[in-house]
RNA sequence: GCGGCUGUAGCUCAGUGGAUAGAGCAUCUGUCUUCGGAACAGAGGGUCGGGGGUUCGAAUCCCUCCAGCCGCGCCA
């Protein structure tokens, strides 16, 4: 807030001496931001050095302009020009303090005052977690929980309009469902389950749980035990803060029968074709085309070597109707074809994907952007995902002054017509669905990495974690409370890092050595005020803010500190670095208690700077329960150590 | 081979092309007859993996090399 205005002072500046003719038009927008040392200042600029050549003048003769042009005595105490040409701003301690007011206007809805500076808010719908119905939510999972859950609130705040999928993989075709559905029918029937079966408890759980009456089909199996992990995830990610808009179902497309039937429009658009070879592109550096590989498929006709494939663009009936369908991947960007109809009939998942999306898109509150959040081991899939949409989007094209193919794009396109509308969807493709990967988390137990993978029956859920966590933390209190407390502490510990950084979590340290974690140092904040505030009251002293009796130096910074979050929101929506919530949580943290360190807050002998204070305390509860809204943490009123 | 990520203090990690590169933990020294000490003040600790380049200015952008993790199925 205190940014913005600021930026809009210098940018007024700067305009005011365009208008005058003193410096051209076209010079780069003013910035606002932090100086080096705080010695230097409260804010800098660098615009002179910015705009020195636009605007031909030395960036030091450029910086004494501007500082006379922005010069106002009741803002800036002082405005000095420094070094190369940065201008340092040292605001007035009255401007300063005169922001406590408008901040607590906000409420404990400060983050969302980012809303407001949004030119373009969208609607946006984000998919993520999305895993099959097979076991419970993984700690690996549980990043993206966390990252994702978090990310929808920080767009929320920054003004878009925000809509939460879940996309459950339960198509009846998915082998690995058939697996697990198969597991848990062997050990209901006393076998052995099969080679590559899911072996955990929870399979065991989910036999157990089943009432057969015998001679149960594996169709049966895999609706009964689906619906039952399914209800089981959704438990688990309500406790880890998580909620959903939508629960997808895939099979839902295929009972609609428009999986098929959307397939086919594509095979109408020359998107997808029944022809029996696949194209693979050959990428050198830098994922530049180099070739494009013909990879025949058995049963293709050959003669004499050469390969001739039949014109069958649509899958047509009786004879051939089983024959592969390929997406024609490549021609928007994917590395190769991929297979939407396999030899056996049967549809792939990427066939789904192709009915999903489209689904996405026409819904009557129909989302302007997509947003897919998945794990490092989908890396591979964006290119997929890209082209799926794109030959969603393509329309055929009977441009005929489009330049001729090139000789390696003769292997992909049909015609310069066929080439330029691919590319054009593909171009609309990356405008509408945007994927997130977030990176690779390893779980750090005894010194060692943590086994989680899903078929060795050593699954670690996300809700162990909580659990575990919990029980160590306060192992007096309700199974709630710890779930509670497990849940701050294990979504702290995601959201700190970077989605796309690859890091160690350390489990023995969330569980056993929780003092450390800073979770409880911001909420330790909160609690602190929350009590000096009860105090207070019982001395009859209530918030009253009044700007004019405030201006020690730990309280304009702390003021400083609490006007900074809507633009941390701001950027945090705007490159998805959520991870920046959790630092300003501890840095806002830490400015109260310097502020609390140096300046008393209860003085009954000085009853108005008491309650001047006392409002700059409910300022900072406001925004620290603003930030924990958005990362999914609980604000604490007390906190009471246990010790067991 | 192609792609993604990583390399910053003893450890875990921040860092928006900007000025003398930061925090937590750990180590050491202090504050405190407390509005909640889960706090605060201070100290030591660095060839930002190496080398080139762009720039007035690079941990940040480009190239290259080294080291490590991960992904590239008619699985999802």
């Amino acid at each position: 807030m205190i940014r913005h205005d600021l930026t809009q002072r210098l940018q007024h500046a700067i305009d005011a001496l365009v208008s005058e003719g003193r410096l051209p038009s076209g010079l780069p927008r003013a910035e606002i931001a932090d100086p080096r040392d705080p010695a230097h200042g409260d804010f800098a600029t660098n615009f002179a050095l910015v705009a020195s050549k636009p605007a031909g003048k030395n960036p030091r003769e450029l910086a004494e302009m501007v500082r006379e042009a922005v010069t106002d005595a009741s803002v800036f105490e002082s405005i000095d020009v420094a070094g190369p040409g940065f201008i340092n701003f040292r605001l007035t301690p009255g401007y300063i303090a005169g922001w406590l007011t408008p901040l607590l206007a906000e409420g404990e809805q400060l983050a969302h005052a980012a809303g407001r500076d949004n030119p373009s808010p969208k609607r946006i719908n984000v998919e993520f977690v999305s895993v099959n119905p097979n076991g419970p939510i993984t700690i690996g999972s549980g990043r993206g929980a966390a990252f994702g859950s978090t990310l929808c609130s920080v767009l929320e705040a920054a003004g878009n309009t925000v809509h939460r999928e879940y996309y459950i993989n339960d198509g009846v075709n998915s082998e690995q469902m058939r697996l697990f559905a198969e597991s848990v029918k062997a050990l209901v029937e006393g076998r052995p389950v099969p080679d590559n079966g899911y072996k955990g408890d929870y399979v065991q759980e989910v036999a157990s749980s089943l009432t057969t009456a015998g001679g149960e089909t594996v169709d049966w199996f895999q609706q009964q035990s689906q619906a039952l992990m399914l209800k089981r995830q959704h438990t688990d990610l309500s406790v880890f803060a998580t909620e959903f808009d939508t629960w997808f179902s895939e099979q839902s497309l295929h009972d609609r029968g428009i999986v098929a039937q959307d397939i086919d429009e594509l095979a109408a658009k020359g998107a997808a074709d029944t022809r029996p070879i696949r194209n693979k592109l050959k990428l050198g550096k830098g994922s530049v085309l180099e070739d494009v590989e013909i990879e025949t498929q058995a049963g293709a006709t050959e003669d004499d070597g050469e390969l001739t494939p039949p014109p069958s663009p649509l899958p047509a009936s009786g004879e051939g109707e089983n024959a592969t369908l390929w997406l024609r991947s490549t021609k928007f960007g994917d590395d190769q074809d991929r297979v939407l109809k396999r030899q056996d009939g049967r549809l792939t998942y990427i066939a789904s994907d192709v009915a999903y999306h489209k689904d996405k898109f026409n819904r009557p509150a129909d989302a302007e952007k997509l947003i897919t959040i998945l794990g490092p081991d989908h890396h591979g899939y964006i290119g997929r995902l890209h082209a799926v949409v794109a030959a969603l989007e393509m329309a055929p094209s009977n441009n005929s002054d489009a330049a001729p193919l090139t000789e390696l794009e003769a292997k992909l396109y049909d015609s310069p017509a066929d080439r330029d509308a691919c590319q054009a969807a593909l171009a609309r493709s990356k405008e509408k669905l945007e994927v997130v990967i977030f990176q690779l988390v390893r779980f750090m137990k005894e010194g060692k990495p943590a086994p989680m993978r899903k078929r060795d029956g050593n699954i670690y859920a996300i809700i162990d974690l909580v659990d575990e966590i919990g029980r160590t933390v306060k192992p007096n209190a309700s199974k709630a409370e710890q779930q509670e407390v497990g849940k701050d502490v294990a979504r702290f510990f995601y959201l700190m890092r970077s989605h796309d950084t690859t890091f160690d979590f350390d489990l023995d340290l969330a569980e056993r050595q929780s003092d450390e974690n800073p979770v409880f140092y911001v909420q330790y904040a909160h609690a602190r005020i929350c009590s000096v505030i009860a105090k207070a009251a019982e001395a009859g002293l209530t918030a009253e803010s009044n700007p004019s009796l405030i201006d020690h130096p730990k309280e304009l910074a702390l003021i400083k500190m609490i006007a900074d979050l809507p633009y941390e929101v701001s950027r945090a929506a705007e490159d998805y670095g959520v991870h920046r919530l959790a630092t300003y949580a501890i840095d806002l943290a830490r400015a109260y208690h310097h502020f609390y360190d140096a300046c008393r807050v209860i003085q009954p002998e000085h009853p108005e700077l008491s309650r001047a204070r006392i409002s700059l305390c409910v300022a900072t509860r406001n925004a620290l329960r603003s930030v924990f809204s958005l990362l999914g943490i609980s604000a604490p009123e007390r906190m009471d150590r246990e010790t067991n």
